[in-house]
This record gives C-alpha cells, sequence and structure tokens, in this order.
RNA sequence: GGCGGCGUAGCUCAGUUGGCUAGAGCAGCGGAAUCAUAAUCCGCGUGCCAGGGGUUCAAAUCCCUUCGCCGCCA
C-alpha cells in the first residue's frame, strides 16, 4: 500500500448550489474515503474547490442581471458553507478564479504547447451579432432538416433524435437572443489526444482493476480514434490563451479545470506555511491520485487530463477513479440549470446532516443510477438509524443507567456468546476495511448496520432484565459487552456518520479511539457515562409530504420566468392614434390608425365599449410594433395595443409626459 | 445515427471468472418479549431475474434480437 493519498472530488461548477446528485456523485463518496484514511493515519489530503470558468456560468449570469463575477462568488461561498455544514472535510477548498491557478493554467498550457502537443486551426462557427459572441452548437436552435420540428439545436434535434451539424439548421436562430447567427471564421487550439492514443491506451490497460464503466467507456472511445481536441473558445470570462495571436480567447473550461486540482493543493502547502509541501503529493510517482467523479466526467478524468498529464511531463498520473453514475429524483433526472433538485442548503435546515449521509450512502449510485425518495429517506431513517442502530444504543446507556447508577458494570468472565460478539465486531471492522478499500462504500455501511442488528440480537438473547435479578454477574458481562461494541459502532461509523460517532462519544464520556485499537474492549468498569441522549428523532409523515410538494415547484417557476432577452424580443412604442372607428357588426372592436414615429398602421383593438372613437383620436398609446400581422373579423390588424383589465374595466396604456411618437418602450 | 450501460419481489437495491431450492432491507402477515425512541427478536417470499431466440449437463449471469429507460459522441 501506498502512502501518500491524494484524493479529489470533482471541481462543483459555480452555476448553482449543490444537490443530492452531486453528494451521492462524488462529495458523499470522497468524505467516507478520505475520513477512513485519516482514521487509518495514511497521510491523505483532500482537495477540492469551485470551477468558475466556461459559457454556462456567462449565461446564468446574464439570465440573473449580475457580472459572471457576481454569480461565482456567491456560489463559491454557498458551496463551501453547504459542504461544511454537511461534513464534508477538504484539506482545501479553492476555485478557478485565483490568480494562482491562473498562472498555472497558463503555464501547464505553454509548457505542453512548447512540447508541441497543441496545434491550431481555422474553423467556421456561428456568431450571434446581437450577443456579440460565438455560440457553442446547443446555443443554436433552427428548423430540422429531417423531420421539419422548428426547435432543433445545432447539436441534436430534440424532436427526432437525430445529431446535426449546426450548418445543416434551416433558418438558425441564438437561443439566447433569437438573433440570427452568421458563420464566421475564428482560430482554435486543439490538444493532440490522437498522438497520445497509443500512451494513454497503454497506461489504461494496466487499470485492470478500475471500474467497468470507466473502462468500457474509454475502450469505446480507443475504438472511434482519438482526435484533436479544441482547448480554447471565443470568450472573455476565463482564463486568457497565453499567446499573443490569441486575443479574445480563453481556455477551454475543461481544460483548466482539472489543473485547478493542483492549484488547490498549491494553495493549501502556502496556507499551512509549507508551500514545497504540494510536492509531495504531485511530483512523487508513488502517490495515489483518486479522483472521485460522478459518470459525465468520465471522458474528461480518464482520457483527456491523463494525457494532458503525460504531455506535461512532471505530475503524478490518476491511480483510481471511482465514478459513480447518478442519483436520480424521482420520477426525473436533477438539474441545477432547470432548478429541478433537492438542495443541500434546504435539507440542512431541516436534518442532522447524518441523517441525509446515511439515506444517501445506502443508496449510492455505485453500479448503476439510483432513485432518491423522500418516503424512502423517511422509512430508512425510523426504521433504520433510529430503531436500529439508535434503540440499541438508548437501550444498553439506559440499562446502565437505571440499573448500575451510570456506571458501567464490571465484566469478570466472558461467556461464549459474549466472545461470540465480540468476534463479530471484530469480523465487521475487518469486512468494513476491505470495503472501503475497494470503493464499495454502499457495502460498507450496510456491514456497520448489521453490526447494529447483531447487537440487538445478542441483547435479546441474553436477556440482561432478567439475568439482573437472577443471574447479576452474567447481566454484568452482557452489559459491559453492549458499551464495549457501543463504542466500537461510535469508531466505525465516523467515516459515514461523523456527527453521530462524536455525540456517542460524548455519551460514554470517552475520547476518540485510534482504529486500529477499536474492537479491544476499552471501557473500564465501574467508568460514569455521560447525559443519555436520543441519537435519532423520527422523521414525522408532515415533513415528508412537505418535501414532496416542494419538489418541482422551484423548477416550474424558473419554466414560467422570462429572461431579459426574451423581453427584448418585445417591440414596445409609442403611436398616436390618428382615426378610430367601430367594426360593423363586431361589438367589441374598435379599427384605429395609429402613426408610429412616421409609419403608419392600422390596429384592431377590443376596446369599443370603453372607448369611443372620438375618445380615441389624439391620445398617445403604447403598441406592440413587431406583432405578426393578423386578421381579425376580415379586417387586417398590424399591431396590438396595450391595456390593462379588470373585470369589466379596460383601460389604456398611455404616456406620463408628452413624448414623440415612435419612442421606444423599455 | 454510432458507441456504451441499465431493465431482478409492492418499494429501494445486492447478486456476472455460468453451478447449491435467486438474495437483503423496508412495507405486509403471524408469534415472542417488555431493558429500550410502541423500539427489539423469531417465523412467513409460486419473483415468466423486461420479451423472444441461441450456446451449455447447467444462464439473472455468455451470444443474437425486440422493447423501454439512461449516458457519451467532430
Amino acid at each position: 500500500m501506498k502512502n501518500k493519498i491524494l484524493i479529489t472530488s470533482a471541481l462543483p461548477y459555480a452555476n448553482g448550489p449543490i444537490h443530492l446528485g452531486h453528494l451521492a456523485g462524488c462529495y458523499l463518496p470522497g468524505d467516507i474515503y478520505y475520513r477512513y484514511q485519516k482514521l487509518r493515519k495514511r497521510d491523505a489530503i483532500h482537495i477540492c474547490g469551485t470551477d468558475e470558468n466556461g459559457i454556462p456560468i456567462t449565461i446564468e449570469a446574464e439570465k440573473l442581471g449580475k457580472s459572471p463575477q457576481e454569480l461565482v462568488d456567491n456560489y463559491h461561498e454557498k458551496i463551501r458553507k453547504s459542504f461544511e455544514a454537511f461534513g464534508i472535510v477538504h484539506d482545501n477548498f479553492s476555485r478557478t478564479s485565483t490568480p494562482l491557478h491562473h498562472k498555472n493554467a497558463r503555464d501547464f498550457f505553454t509548457r505542453i504547447y512548447e512540447k508541441k502537443y497543441i496545434v491550431n486551426k481555422t474553423i467556421k462557427q456561428y456568431f450571434c451579432p446581437r450577443c456579440n459572441r460565438f455560440l457553442a452548437d446547443r446555443y443554436i436552435e433552427g428548423t430540422c432538416p429531417y423531420c421539419d420540428s422548428k426547435e432543433a439545436r445545432g447539436d441534436q434535434c430534440e424532436s427526432c433524435g437525430r445529431w446535426l451539424d449546426p450548418e445543416n439548421l434551416v433558418s438558425p436562430g441564438c437561443k439566447i437572443c433569437g438573433g440570427t447567427p452568421v458563420l464566421k471564421e475564428t482560430k482554435h487550439w486543439y490538444f493532440r489526444l490522437d498522438v497520445m492514443q497509443p500512451q494513454l491506451e497503454k497506461w489504461l490497460l494496466k487499470k485492470d482493476n478500475w471500474k467497468n464503466n470507466v473502462k468500457k467507456f474509454c475502450k469505446g472511445w480507443f475504438k472511434e480514434g482519438l482526435e484533436p481536441r479544441a482547448i480554447t473558445r471565443d470568450l472573455t470570462w476565463g482564463i486568457p490563451v497565453p499567446l499573443k495571436e490569441a486575443k479574445g480567447k480563453v481556455l477551454y473550461v475543461w481544460f483548466d479545470a482539472p489543473i485547478g486540482y493542483i492549484s488547490s493543493t498549491m494553495e493549501w502547502a502556502q496556507r499551512i506555511g509549507k508551500p514545497d509541501r504540494w510536492k509531495d503529493y504531485w511530483l512523487d510517482s508513488e502517490t495515489r491520485l483518486i479522483h472521485f467523479i460522478g459518470k459525465d466526467n468520465i471522458v474528461f478524468h480518464a482520457m483527456v487530463w491523463p494525457a494532458m498529464l503525460m504531455a506535461h511531463g512532471d505530475f503524478v498520473l490518476p491511480s483510481e477513479i471511482p465514478a459513480n453514475e447518478f442519483l436520480n429524483i424521482k420520477g426525473g433526472k436533477f438539474s441545477t440549470s432547470r432548478r429541478k433538485a433537492i438542495w443541500l442548503q434546504d435539507t440542512l435546515e431541516l436534518f442532522d446532516p447524518d441523517l441525509m449521509r446515511y439515506a444517501l450512502a445506502v443508496n449510492l449510485p455505485e453500479n448503476k443510477d439510483t432513485e432518491f425518495d423522500w418516503n424512502d429517506f423517511q422509512s430508512k431513517v425510523n426504521n433504520e438509524l433510529a430503531n436500529i442502530l439508535g434503540n440499541f444504543i438508548n437501550r444498553t446507556v439506559s440499562f446502565i443507567k437505571s440499573n448500575y447508577s451510570s456506571r458501567v458494570p464490571l465484566c469478570k468472565a466472558l461467556s461464549n456468546e459474549d466472545n461470540k460478539m465480540l468476534h463479530f465486531l471484530d469480523e465487521t471492522k475487518k469486512s468494513m476495511e476491505e470495503k472501503i478499500e475497494k470503493f464499495e462504500l454502499k457495502k460498507g455501511i450496510k456491514t456497520l448496520m448489521d453490526l447494529a442488528k447483531a447487537a440487538n440480537r445478542y441483547f435479546d438473547k441474553e436477556k440482561p432484565w432478567e439475568t439482573k435479578r437472577n443471574a447479576p454477574e452474567k447481566c454484568a458481562n452482557t452489559i459491559n459487552t453492549c458499551i464495549q461494541v457501543t463504542d466500537a459502532l461510535a469508531s466505525l461509523m465516523e467515516p459515514y456518520l461523523p456527527f453521530t460517532s462524536k455525540k456517542i462519544l460524548k455519551i460514554l464520556n470517552i475520547e476518540k479511539n485510534e482504529w486500529n485499537r477499536v474492537g479491544i474492549p476499552r471501557i473500564p468498569g465501574n467508568k460514569e457515562i455521560g447525559k443519555v441522549e436520543i441519537l435519532f428523532r423520527k422523521v414525522e409523515n408532515e415533513i415528508i409530504t412537505l418535501q414532496k410538494e416542494k419538489i418541482g415547484e422551484e423548477e416550474k417557476k424558473m419554466a414560467d420566468r422570462i429572461s431579459i432577452d426574451e423581453f427584448k424580443k418585445v417591440e414596445l412604442k409609442v403611436a398616436v392614434v390618428e382615426s378610430a372607428e367601430k367594426i360593423e357588426n363586431a361589438q367589441k372592436l374598435t379599427k384605429i390608425i395609429v402613426d408610429i414615429g412616421g409609419e403608419k398602421r392600422q390596429i384592431v383593438a377590443g376596446i369599443a365599449e370603453n372607448y369611443s372613437p372620438e375618445e380615441l383620436v389624439g391620445k398617445k398609446i403604447i403598441v406592440i410594433a413587431n406583432l405578426a400581422p393578423a386578421k381579425i373579423r376580415g379586417v387586417d390588424s398590424n399591431g396590438m395595443l396595450l391595456a390593462a383589465t379588470k373585470d369589466n374595466k379596460l383601460t389604456l396604456l398611455t404616456i406620463d409626459k408628452d413624448i414623440d411618437s415612435g419612442a421606444k418602450v423599455s
């Protein structure tokens, strides 16, 4: 076993808060693994930070009317805090907007550029003149050339599922502003993945202990043959490409993000006052570099990133990539951008972190996607944590309190049954070690629960409430054994349930044990225990019902909300009414001719019951100038006027101070 | 469209170098017990292992195919 372990968790993207899917995917597994390694006294560090570059950040910021910097500052802080409250321990939690990281990313690029692993190419790409930016394929929308659906994206048609090239779209439009994009030449820099393929393949071949999902995925890529991959973007937000001829270009977010692992480690070293300490990990080929990620990141961590590291040459390569599948929400996927999620910060307001840590840990998507369901959460907390684990500990300490004046009874000689119990405890510890080392974390927590179940069985079988009366020595042995098991449970659960672990130690009135001594009874007879405390309160039905209702509400709000750009599509102008007449045979309709800054328009409006033609002439009103023309009762209408209505009242929108007709309203 | 994955008990999930009557937890039913958070303990499962076909003495597990869901892709 190599000594040094560098653990990373995928850098969370700073365009939204953390949700349960993120936690189950990598942050909780990373934390469990790290806590375990620390308990084993291994030289391990856990490194993370927010990923703050890239196009989606700029778009999300625009939507909210904020600058990208404000957006990432906000989410960086939120994410950091909620991780802390959830008990995710990082040695360093950095961000990819630090000067140190910018420098590292530039240096990394320069190094592999000089080693000729980067080439440039000029391509044609859609550019939106109105937004003044190049559009990624998925931000282009148009009519599908195959099925005529109007909602095809530049990369794929949502309707028929065909993959498209943006150039093939009929009447392409910018998804952000609705403008018409034009094809424009642009130059980009490409990382020669094709050159790296042979050594990458050779390296991956040796990783036969890796998870299947990772290996199979890479195999597929190799089969198709790797191609140079663009690592620059036309964007102002991000890390500028360190080349004179690359003005206005930044590094692709996926290029700089993993370098963030290195930057964050450097930052940690500086923070602890040993600025060279990061080298002990990154520059030592004996270090085990372990990346906890979700399956969406496999291609970058198992192929692009190792290839980058190989090209660079100085750093250690990943030794393990325990990639989880996805945790889905009942009835669909989590989505940060669409705000369909169960947010960590919300659950922290309602529940002790360990409740969620447990519910997620026993249902980690290690082999396949799994589902989170609030009813399931409730039953896991109530039936498993509270009834099995919590109750065993409670019945043990309560027994000591009421029968032995809160002093642990002396154990004289262990019976066969007692020894069996302690032996099972030993087995549990070994088994947990094996499972965690193999990244089978779900099995690890289940093994722990098996110990609690065995302990309950033992308690029932030994009947201390009876032996107390007719065989007091036996009773003392039983309870003494139970308290040793309780103590061991506290230590063994620490990677999974750190908060509860602490609570139990407090009840036992004892310091944390050394992992390698766990299993050896250490609570002395006659020791006074602390105040008895309920470890897990039951989760009530009401609160679960509320949580279930909450899912989807936020999503709906987001869907109904429009962006400023959508509003900008509506062209509102001031118009003056030049003439008006009632339309015959139509009770409500009036035909008016308006002047919009010199342009005459005929508009049909349903205002005849509220305004007479005479009243209307000369009024300055607000009209929608870019509404598609329509025929109403056979009369052409080219625009629409604005009026407020409630019940049967109707009043026209007009202007507060005089302004020329044709003036824009916004 | 190409590549890959998944589909096991009412629910959440284990289970593939092919091999004992296919498992666990929860829910459900019956019982025991009363130290304990009405907690615990014992007993109870005829599931077309998505459908179909094939290889094999033997398939949830390997191969082919259909359907459904998901991920990745200049």
